[in-house]
DNA sequence: TTTCCGATTATGGTTTTCCGTAATATACTG
DNA sequence: CAGTATATTACGGAAAACCATAATCGGAAA
């Protein structure tokens, strides 16, 4: 079993309950964060003093406040510690049920578990524990689990995201391809922009553009 | 202090926390309910068998799962369970930091605590239910109550909510007013509601129809 | 009643988006 | 290298949105 664990989460009812679970399977070196760059620090320093830590629970959303932090999100902190310390496990803790973010979170950041917040999360983050303190197989909440493994045959990439964005920021098509010619990115067509749309507004049946962005909205995907 | 309390929240964690809570108040009859249909049914028999509840502490987002649910939302909840019986006590106890919606369950469920989910929850929690169980006076968490006295000056009313839901769903603005059309509702002309959008699009400052569904779909007004 | 004001409706012209077709370019494969 | 698939660019007509102007309606005030 686990033996030193990290909690990053801001919210105080995730924290106590966290602290709960640990104490059940006796874990008794326990930290938490509340900000994503706390989190980090504590991180280094056990590695700097050689007492690492063995397991990272990390939320993937944090409010803002009046605090400034390089850190804002937890992918970010995911990223920077799997760098610092390959071997540590981590478990993304979170309500995100957004497909492309959590996939994207075992292939490039390689963490070992996602655990859905919900219903039933706390018997889900016990099981996580267990399975990843006794080997070194996965684990993901079986809500999203089922939706994970369905891949979308057409996959949307940067470009797509990048263009829903500047649409959803009220930057016209036209406007979007100055944009892309001064800063030299891929597409340099209106029609490449209007042909992007017109898949993406296939692929999740929007009406229109309007449509399109408030529904990709909806989804998180900006 | 209070005898009597129910809670109605999905996430296992705030379940937790909340009794913690009430433990320190020495609130031992406690109920909660992960479903707002739960939670209506219970208020309901309380009443009947004559021992009603003097508090509820009720999220506002409920996760959809297989289950289905004819309350899908703390709001709803709110106000069947303000009808049922008007002398409860009732805390909004969200993450949801919108404007509009917290002004509309003050003047229209009249509640009586709005505590903001965060870093600080449970200490707002506590004075929450400590103001409430001394006085009539209201609670707001401080982080939104700035927030919630700034009104608007200019009115958005029901009309220009719904042609934005209407936006929002794909439907086409010559398609809004053929549903206006048909269903005998106010404005029967393109015009109006062309002009209804550019005051609206002036208001939020936005450079057109994408970008406004975008900013209002992020305050949270549709 | 008449006048005034604001909201709605009507109209026309300009811009932007939409959508099909086709040419060109790039990448990958045998 | 040729052949194929995929992405990008180009063009043009139709639809929708955008915007300014003007006419009309309806209620409030003089």
């Amino acid at each position: 079993m686990f033996k030193k664990v990290i909690l990053a989460e801001d919210f105080e009812e995730f924290n106590l309950a966290v602290k709960q679970t640990l104490d059940d399977f006796n874990i008794v070196d326990f930290q938490h964060a509340k900000y994503c760059d706390d989190a980090l620090t504590k991180i280094r320093i056990a590695i700097q003093d050689n007492k690492p830590y063995d397991l990272l629970i990390s939320d993937l959303s944090f409010k803002k406040d009046h605090r400034e932090v390089k850190l804002g999100s937890g992918d970010e902190l995911i990223q920077k510690v799997r760098e610092l310390q390959p071997n540590l496990k981590i478990i993304a803790y979170s309500i995100e049920d957004k497909n492309p973010r959590i996939k994207s979170l075992f292939e490039n950041s390689e963490i070992d578990a996602f655990v859905l917040k919900g219903r039933n999360s706390i018997t889900d983050l016990k099981k996580a524990i267990q399975i990843l303190s006794s080997s070194d197989e996965k684990f993901i909440s079986p809500e999203i689990a089922s939706a994970l493994n369905q891949k979308n045959n057409y996959e949307i990439d940067d470009t797509d995201i990048k263009i829903l964005k500047y649409l959803a920021s009220g930057t016209s098509q036209d406007e979007i391809i100055e944009i892309f010619k001064s800063t030299d990115t891929k597409p340099h067509s209106k029609s490449a922009v209007e042909k992007r749309l017109s898949k993406l507004k296939d692929f999740f049946k929007a009406n229109n553009t309007v449509h399109l962005v408030s529904i990709v909205k909806d989804m998180g995907i900006i």
